[in-house]
Parts: C-alpha cells; sequence; structure tokens
DNA sequence: GTCTATAGAGTGATAGAC
DNA sequence: GTCTATCACTCTATAGAC
C-alpha cells in the first residue's frame, strides 16, 4: 500500500456499483479498506476530487489500449478487430458496466460534463479514422463509429438489465462482423 | 391536483434527473410541489414505491404505445415505423433520458430488477415478433430487435454525453433504415 | 525535526420516515 | 414538524521513514 494509485481502481469499483450520489464515503471506506482520514489524505478534494481520479484512470487505460492503436496502428482492419477484444475484456464480458455511460446518464453528467464528453468523442474520433484508413468514406466511418460505440454502450444497458452478459458478447461480435 | 396519478410524470422527471439515490424527498418535494406530508399520503412505502408507480406508469405507456402496436398491429412494417417514430417523441428527440436504463445500469437494479427485466424483454420480444410477421427469420429477427433497442439505449448515453440531442435523432433515422 | 499514512471521534447538515 | 440515522467532511492523534 502507501500509493494512491493504488486505490483508484478499488474507487472505481464503487461509482460503479453506487454511482455518484450513491458511494456513500461509509461505502467508500469500505470498498477501499481505508478509513476516512486516509482517503482524505490521498484525495484532499474529497468525492469530487475521487471521481475525477477514477475517471482519470478510465480515460488513461482506453487512451493506450484502444484509443492510441486505433489511431496509429499500421493495420487498421486489426485495430478496429482489437478494439472489441480490449473492450470485451474491459467490461468482464458484460459483467462490469461502463462509469463514463453511468455518469453520462445521470446528475453527474453536469459536475464531469467535459471528461464524459471527451471520453466519447475521442472514442468515436479514433474509431472513425481506423475505418476510414480501412477504406470507408468519411461520413460513413463516422456513422459506422457512431453506431458501433453507442451499440456497445447499448449492449451494456440491456445486459445489466436482463442479468446476461452472454447478451453483451453477442452483440459485440455482430458489430464487430459489421465492421470488418 | 389531489390525485395521485398527477404527481407521477412530475416524480419520474425528479428520477430522471437525479437518479433514485440523488432524489431527495426535498427534491420531490420541489419537483412535485407537494409537502413531504402530502406525498406520504399518496405513497406510504416511500421512496421505494415512487420508483414502483413511475416505472409501473412508463411501463404503461410503452405497453399501449409500443410494444401492443408492435404485437398486433396489421401491416408489421408500419408498426416498427411507428415505433421510431414513437420513440423519438418520448424522449424529446434525445432531450430525455430513459429513466429505465439508469435504474438497470445502477445499484436500483437489484431492487427493480423484475420491472426493469421484463420492459426490455418485452419490448426486445415485440419487435422481433414484428419484423418476423415482416418477413424476417426467427433468429435474425431477434438479433435485429437486440441491436435496436440497444442502439436505442447507447445513443440516448452518447447524446447526453455529448449534449446533442440530434445525435440521438440521427441514431434513430439509420436504425430505421436499417430495419424498413 | 519533517513527511506521509493510518485510524477514528466528532462536526453540522441533511437524509428518509412518519 | 419531529424523529433517528447517515451524510460529507474536519480534526486530532499516532505511527514509522528519512
Amino acid at each position: 500500500m502507501g500509493e494512491r494509485g493504488d486505490v483508484v481502481p478499488l474507487l472505481a469499483e464503487v461509482f460503479r456499483s453506487y454511482g455518484y450520489e450513491g458511494a456513500s464515503l461509509a461505502r467508500i471506506s469500505d470498498g477501499t479498506g481505508l478509513g476516512k482520514g486516509s482517503i482524505y489524505n490521498f484525495f484532499p478534494g474529497g468525492k469530487e476530487e475521487m471521481a475525477a481520479a477514477v475517471l482519470a484512470h478510465i480515460d488513461g487505460w482506453f487512451r493506450d489500449q484502444v484509443f492510441q492503436p486505433l489511431r496509429e496502428g499500421a493495420d487498421a482492419a486489426r485495430g478496429v478487430d482489437d478494439m472489441f477484444t480490449a473492450v470485451g475484456r474491459y467490461f468482464l464480458s458484460g459483467r462490469k458496466v461502463c462509469l463514463v455511460g453511468v455518469f453520462a446518464l445521470g446528475h453527474e453528467r453536469d459536475r464531469f460534463a467535459v471528461k464524459v464528453q471527451a471520453y466519447f468523442a475521442e472514442w468515436i474520433a479514433a474509431l472513425a479514422s481506423a475505418l476510414e484508413r480501412g477504406g470507408r468514406a468519411p461520413q460513413a466511418a463516422r456513422e459506422l463509429a457512431e453506431d458501433a460505440v453507442g451499440a456497445i454502450q447499448g449492449a451494456l444497458v440491456l445486459a445489466r438489465a436482463a442479468d446476461e452478459p452472454e447478451l453483451f458478447m453477442r452483440s459485440l461480435e455482430r458489430m464487430r462482423a459489421r465492421l470488418a
């Protein structure tokens, strides 16, 4: 222990489970195993700073694992394909929900509007860029990218509503085929 | 006033804006214009009963305006087309979020699991039925229905994240065309 | 001594229930 | 309005590392 960074994934789980307002300090303390003193030592700004750190952590992961490969990979088609693999793994095959999506739908969107907007905008732009390099016309690439990212978010909603993670993976595979 | 039913749409707006945990009695009182006493007169079961009433209200609307026309309309293709029109109107062209989707993603899902699951299951089944009557093979109909309902939910997430309602309508139109 | 990490009692404000 | 529980947060105290 001793590193603020180690706490962020645990924090993320708490926010994912309960949302921003539902993530009480009691639940945060429970989920991280830290007392309030330690928590406020790491995050003097309180819950807002904790959530910002979690969003930054998520953003960093997607930037490294998804956005950058999509934009700069030598083989564009391969980059798109790898995205679906990475996304399936990240969301634990549909058992984990997208925190940025949760924040987007909720009241929290106002507080984190810039980060929420940037996350999806960058994802769509990176995917559209790969599709374009793969031979699609600019507008078709953009529309397909919106459809794909939207389908991922929607499938997470449906999978969780049905308590049926396989629904997410099936949707992913159909979209993967549609973009191939 | 004086009718519990009149207050449900106002309640729905509060839950939609703040989520279940974020919908404090103060906000509910504010949004409905009712004092705490009146609220507990209408809903002795507290917040849980309020949210259940809102979900039932939403479910009733979709059953009348969307699910039943899809299942029983004489012209199946026309029923599918009408669904997109009704949905576009219901979500105020992307300015309003789906409360059932919000509940599905959040901690509230556990509390309202049955209703949340039934809502999406019925929607997908009704749409698949219309697509099948329109000439699609059973499995293709089912997959397209999942894709369509998922795309609607995902587009609501993206539109709200980008603060760009037109994104929702553009996605709707593309999916309408894909099913036509 | 200083710095960082820990725990937890205690603050006023506000929660939901009645 | 009144109740108790819980909220986010502050503060004090203590520990070991350097």
